[in-house]
DNA sequence: TTTAATGTTAATGTTTGGTTAATGCATTAA
DNA sequence: TTAATGCATTAACCAAACATTAACATTAAA
């Protein structure tokens, strides 16, 4: 039987917007519900199965934040993106603490958020079927192959990774343009969360950054306290 | 009997990349059949039965990872070979312009995924018999012929190799361009895995470089503490 | 401003691999 | 019967790869 295509509740009051939207993630075989207000957007939750859900934070009667809340208390697992029209600080932080998988700046590139879905399905994906297929990643204009062990650039010859750069490229890859929680990297990788680890683990940012160098797009950002992101402007 | 061809599935996009490449695995005998995109590609594989799948990463609408993870999902065994590179779709398609009579023998990458075809369809059949069926590889400029144990060179008197070298190079010639474990070796050929069996065959690591150095394209490459890999370079 | 986290380079110690030569053992030729 | 040969293993030494730790500079947060 043919595999369904992901449902996405996507909750946005700007109509236009909306519209323009949910086209353009139906032409990327999503199957996309509008909701126009965090009401109705909560209705239409708790009616069907999503896979994930975009919430605009900015909306009359009940904003982005609130509706997540409720999400949450209703499922646990389920990814959340947030679109906002302002970058304030204080706001993506309150995003993550409410349980964010990601959070986006409006208006952005289309392809970024359809990049991010992607990578927010995968990682769900792969935290239930530990087999991974995917060990070739594409970042920017570098190629990863995490088999081989080699990260390749046009023109360049292939850089061999060392067994620690290879793990720690490999998972900033698959949250590309989300955090990589430092705990995370240092218990899945070092197998141990400690200063010296993570002392290492920087020694090991920095050398990435310095193979990364090459294609000025490519970039790994530090989330104060928090971790890494892997960026990868257009 | 007349040995049949191997049916591959081709799932590839670009139309003009995808047409000149089922041409050229049409001329080396295989059976080929090609979708335009996951959904079509998965529409095929349902209703037929492939020894080999080649797949697109980059394809709108659906991806070749998840159209892979599909296929996985049907069937467990079948061979799954990503395009990734975007460097070698131009390569063939600059060998094509050359000359449509001359691009099979350009040295272009394509030569490389057949090589790699072969030698999966090669651990396939080893797996499943133990007896091999093939015992002849074409390496960069060297033949080597295993059942006889000789390799040859154009304009060299052939070599003739011992048992070791012989299982050892034949062992790599079928991971060509992919990781041969360290441990599958000694495994296999030594039939034990511990310090004194790994220095052996590091010395016949050494043997077979200098026999095969009169080939610059040809290289035996170590990933550390993982294994080795027999690249041949274009 | 003071502390904690991060950026970066270099030094250190360990493991793994590259290479040549010596050794041991079996088979073959004289 | 003995010497020569072929082969695989073991030894020995060196180089490369790796991960960690140290040291000091810089930046962010409280």
């Amino acid at each position: 039987m043919e595999k369904e295509s992901k449902k996405i509740l996507l909750v946005e009051d700007d109509q236009n917007f909306g519209a323009i939207l949910k086209d353009y993630l139906l032409l990327n075989d999503f199957d996309v519900t509008l909701a126009k207000n965090g009401m109705e957007g909560f209705e239409k939750f708790k009616k069907d199965t999503f896979d994930l859900c975009i919430l605009d934070v900015m909306m009359p009667y009940k904003d982005g934040y609130t509706l997540a809340k409720e999400i949450r208390e209703k499922n646990k697992e389920i990814p959340i993106v947030f679109l906002t029209a302002k970058a304030m600080k204080e706001d993506v932080l309150k995003g993550y603490k409410v349980g964010a998988d990601d959070y986006l700046n409006k208006p952005f590139d289309s392809e970024v958020l359809l990049m991010k879905i992607k990578a927010i399905m995968q990682r769900k994906a792969s935290e239930t079927k530990p087999e991974n297929i995917q060990f070739e990643f594409q970042i920017g204009q570098f190629h990863l192959n995490s088999k081989l062990r080699f990260l390749s650039f046009p023109g360049n010859e292939p850089i061999k990774l060392s067994p620690k750069e290879n793990e720690l490229l490999k998972m900033l890859a698959v949250y590309v343009e989300d955090l990589m929680p430092r705990e995370l990297a240092l218990t899945k990788i070092w197998r141990d969360d400690n200063y010296f680890t993570s002392r290492s683990m920087d020694v090991y940012i920095a050398k990435l950054r310095k193979y990364l160098k090459d294609d000025p797009n490519v970039e790994i950002l530090n989330i104060h306290g928090e971790g890494f992101r892997l960026v990868v402007k257009k």
